[in-house]
RNA sequence: GGCGCGGUGGCAGAAUGGCUAUGCAGAGGACUGCAAAUCCUUGUACGCCGGUUCGAUUCCGGCCCGUGCCUCCA
């Protein structure tokens, strides 16, 4: 049996995953501040995390898959100064923006989808905790985290407590007593969103509610935490400060999470999609534009999920011609059966996703699956394992294969007359029957005109959309 | 300034101490009334300089270049 391996953040080293409980499998992964609509870095983290539990579960019976939505956070209270809207409001419609935006991509929801508003009384008791074990304390209304407190801190991101502070580039606000003291709980004003707590009515700091929430729907440790490369530091680094040092686990960081995997970046021309530089791109633009979400999946699974992606109307374009080459051999070699795959087998096919994701060597192997399933000289007994094979991988990758037909004939769905292009198709045959090829091209035309490709076959003609 | 990542053929992008990645684009051929699709064949690589080795794109060192984090960020 192929082991399963993923490049570990905490050790920086490729390592066999060997699973806590191998019964449950726990995975938890950073979601979205709801403030805005998501752009495609966030999709690529979402998709890279939806196909790490499909691969997971092709191995393990249960795997549960936690993935939050950041619904206090001082983003939010701007955006709704700015607009004038509540808070709920702009919380409720993000978060249904972001999950309609992930479902087109072909993610599957989250198993548990926790809000931090729901989980302030969990905060609070673990901010009392850090503060009775001495990491933390409370300042002119302020609670923090006092970093000197814990001298591992720094081992996920590889940077001392000195390093951090030769460089910072914030000012130091008066109530720490520490550069590096990062705020567990806030005060608030009376116009700003606040829960009673100890320390007075106020708002948890950004990070704590990921060490919260993880601990409560997976327990601790668990498996797989993740995230965006850019979380490394300091989200993910305080996470561990956080939850290791609430209990008591000052010696040991992977107390937390066993493992950790964080996905490179969207490029845009060789540079960082972001927010600050004005290039990032919606994914519901590009949904507006016509691309179809699981062109996108495969343009965000094109690469290495470690490596930067270049975004670009090639790659779009790429992938359309990749979808559309899968859809087509699935839908032609429809008439061939599959049969059930051993477990050995199964192995041999994911062994690429198996070896840390390697969706490239994926998609290569969805190729040669493809040219294997199109040609004459190979038996259908032959076909039905390689056609077993080709959806076992586009299931996994969450390709959808299932949608075939409806993608390749997507126009017929709103404004097409399907027995007018028949009813013409018929025309043309009978004109190309009596040599009359100027009628058959007159009648090409019109229907390209209308959006249709003709294809003569052997079996006929068939057509889909342009 | 500190820490990290990467430089592969026209482009995108993997693996690998010696043996074809793959895709897109290009060239030639088959098929086709036309068109599309498909199939067959095919060219062009491994930033620079040293080292280790029988042999390095792959390991080690130096250099150059690009890029990311250190501040909200997927």
């Amino acid at each position: 049996m192929a082991q399963i391996q993923f490049t570990n953040s905490l050790t920086r080293k490729k390592e066999v995953f060997e699973p806590l409980d191998p019964t449950h499998i726990r995975l938890y992964a950073c979601g979205p501040t709801v403030y805005d609509y998501a752009h495609l870095g966030n999709a690529r983290m979402a998709v890279i995390f939806d196909l790490l539990r499909n691969v997971l579960e092709t191995r393990y019976e249960k795997v549960t898959y936690v993935s939050n939505i950041t619904d206090i956070d001082d983003k939010i209270m701007t955006r709704a100064k700015e607009t004038g809207k509540d808070i709920s409001d702009i919380t409720k419609l993000y978060t249904a923006i972001y999950n309609e935006d992930m479902a087109a991509l072909g993610n599957r929801a989250p198993t548990i989808q926790p809000h931090a508003t729901d989980h302030v009384a969990e905060m609070i008791a673990q901010i009392e905790q850090l503060i009775d074990a001495g990491h933390a304390y409370e300042s002119d209304g302020h609670v923090l985290f006092h970093v000197p407190s814990f001298p591992k801190y720094g081992g996920l991101s590889g940077r001392s407590r000195d390093e951090q502070i030769a460089g910072a580039r914030v000012e130091v606000a008066s109530y720490k007593k520490d550069a590096a003291d990062f705020v567990l709980w806030k005060p608030s004003s009376e116009d700003e969103p606040g829960w009673p707590s100890p320390w007075g009515r106020g708002r948890p700091g950004w990070h704590i509610e990921c060490s919260v929430m993880s601990e409560k729907h997976l327990g601790l440790p668990f498996d797989i935490h993740g995230g965006g490369a850019d979380l490394k530091f300091p989200h993910h680094e305080n996470e561990i400060a956080q939850s290791c040092c609430a209990h008591g686990n000052e010696g040991d960081l992977s107390a937390f999470a066993k493992t950790w995997i964080h996905n490179g970046f969207l490029t845009v021309e060789g540079e960082k999609m972001s927010k600050s530089l004005g290039n990032f791109t919606l994914i519901r633009d590009v949904l507006d534009e016509g691309v179809d979400g699981i062109v996108i999946r495969l343009a965000l699974l094109s690469a290495s999920y470690k490596k930067p992606l270049d975004w670009s109307k090639e790659l779009i374009s790429r992938m359309e011609k990749m979808l559309k080459r899968i859809y087509t051999v699935i839908l032609d070699t429809a008439e061939i059966g599959t049969i059930d795959l051993s477990e050995t087998h199964k192995n041999d096919v994911l062994a690429a996703l198996y070896n840390d994701l390697n969706t490239p060597q994926a998609f290569a192997d969805i190729h040669r699956l493809l040219s294997d399933l199109e040609r004459g000289d190979v038996s259908s007994e032959d076909k039905e394992v390689l056609r077993s094979e080709l959806l076992l991988l586009c299931d996994t990758l969450g390709l959808k294969p299932e949608n075939a037909e409806n993608y390749l004939n997507k126009a017929d769905a709103s404004t097409l007359d399907k027995a007018l292009v028949q009813k013409l198709i018929t025309e043309r045959d009978a004109a190309k029957q009596n040599k009359d090829y100027a009628r058959a091209d007159a009648l090409r035309d019109e229907l390209k005109d209308m959006g249709i490709a003709l294809k003569d076959g052997p079996e006929g003609t068939t057509w889909e959309r342009l």
